[in-house]
DNA sequence: TGCGCCGATGTGGTCAGACCACACTAGATT
DNA sequence: AATCTAGTGTGGTCTGACCACATCGGCGCA
């Protein structure tokens, strides 16, 4: 069925991958070695190590030494958040949708955590320190907003779901080219910035006292503002974004 | 910053599709057009080309006509359930968890769509041709399952968010080998047949009622108790699958 | 003895040019 | 008029070469 030279490298890759005889942040051996070792060209080699590189499998460096050659990784939000962007860009998914399908992974991912935090204490430093580091009087509306990705994705960390994770950074990753352009455009920056403070605090608080439904609530509520206030994900537009 | 041939070709084709220089059903030049276009090699345009196949946005075929060539397409699914499956088999992704989110997902699409039923009626007809065909005694395992995966994808089609229907196909397509695997293991598929068949009726009887809570409930019950039955994404597993 | 330089080595990244299989097109042939 | 055939342009593949880079090891100098 794989007809095509670099999909039968990808088949082998992927064998072996389920066989256990390649391990995450081992390395893939020499592009010239997997040519031959597959009787095909070095240039679908490359093909395929191209695929596997956006599909978050693998990272590449040209040089020597540990670092260098085809590393395997596990990224999944990464290919998630590309095709999200490149979807975007096409005009084939609205940003609205994704706003919408933040606010149901963050509303439950908020509940489960809250849930688990009342069986057995999570570990929330990570979100505390983060939620301290926004703090900072002199931070720049990315450096803020790099911040509060992060704190987000750890709140749904707590959850324990790795596919919700995924999912959930891929989405802030998908549109955070929009969201940093209609910061720009904002008027009350400062004003924004200390709503999103109370309202992060708010959020940690509910998750570590274990109140569920609380935290959900708080956390649609706190994506259903700040999009309203940008304007992102408001009807159809066609506005386009940089990539990383 | 994108220092790399390929990734120039990259940003030059987004552009594009964001200046709408680009549009879905669209041909993208050929592989020797571009590569003097953008003064890369045409090997440096394929590895693109390959990157833009894994991201569902093209399609390519050899020959002549207006099915030849690199077709834009637009199927956000695929890439997602690509980025699954991987690391599905990579082992940095439980099966359980995507089981998780297809619940959540799903009785959220669920509970959506009841409620626009409310609202305005909804187009229903697609949804109960699936149901119907799936009486058919003489389907086999493979079949059945096949039109159970479109009748699921159709009725969370019907809460009218893009992403989460991708989202939800693309968990589909990610576990169907584990799927297939595990029915096969099954003593009493007649009787599961049986048993799915009802509960699709009863699921898609709430939605056309606008039941919310009720259709909700049902697709996460009929969710979790096919999976129990199966016992796929039960605690850690080492199967893998093929691919498609 | 110790330090620093520098080439050897092997990695990915890139290029050029060639040939193949395929599918359609248009003209030549019957 | 119907059929065959050569031509054309597409993606798919291969070969072989060179570059940039990072490391490592040995040589030469202090």
């Amino acid at each position: 069925m794989a007809t095509r030279s670099y999909q039968i490298v990808l088949s082998r890759i992927e064998a072996d991958l389920a066989a256990g005889r390649l391990e995450i942040g081992g390395r893939l051996p020499g592009e010239r070695v997997l040519a031959q070792r597959y009787q095909v060209s070095r240039q679908s080699v490359r093909e395929a190590i191209r695929v596997l590189e956006a599909m978050g499998l693998i990272r590449t460096a040209a040089g020597s030494g540990p670092e260098a050659g085809a590393i395997l990784i596990a990224d999944p939000a990464a290919p998630i958040g590309a095709a999200l962007r490149w979807h975007l860009t096409s005009r084939h998914l609205p940003v609205a949708d994704i706003v919408r399908t933040r606010m149901l992974i963050e509303s439950w991912a908020l509940r489960e955590a809250a849930g688990r935090q009342r069986t057995g204490p999570l570990d929330l430093t990570a979100s505390r320190a983060l939620l301290g580091a926004m703090d900072a009087p002199s931070l720049s509306p990315s450096e803020f907003l790099a911040l509060d990705t992060r704190f987000h994705v750890a709140l749904v960390a707590l959850a324990g779901n790795a596919v919700v994770s995924a999912i959930m950074s891929a989405m802030r990753a998908g549109i955070e080219g929009y969201v940093v352009a209609a910061v720009a455009g904002l008027t009350d920056w400062p004003g924004m910035v200390t709503l999103l403070r109370s309202e992060h605090a708010g959020m940690l608080e509910a998750v570590g006292d274990g109140r569920a439904d609380r935290a959900a609530a708080l956390v649609a509520a706190h994506i259903d503002r700040f999009y309203r206030a940008t304007g992102v994900g408001q009807m159809d537009q066609q506005d386009h974004h940089e990539r990383g």
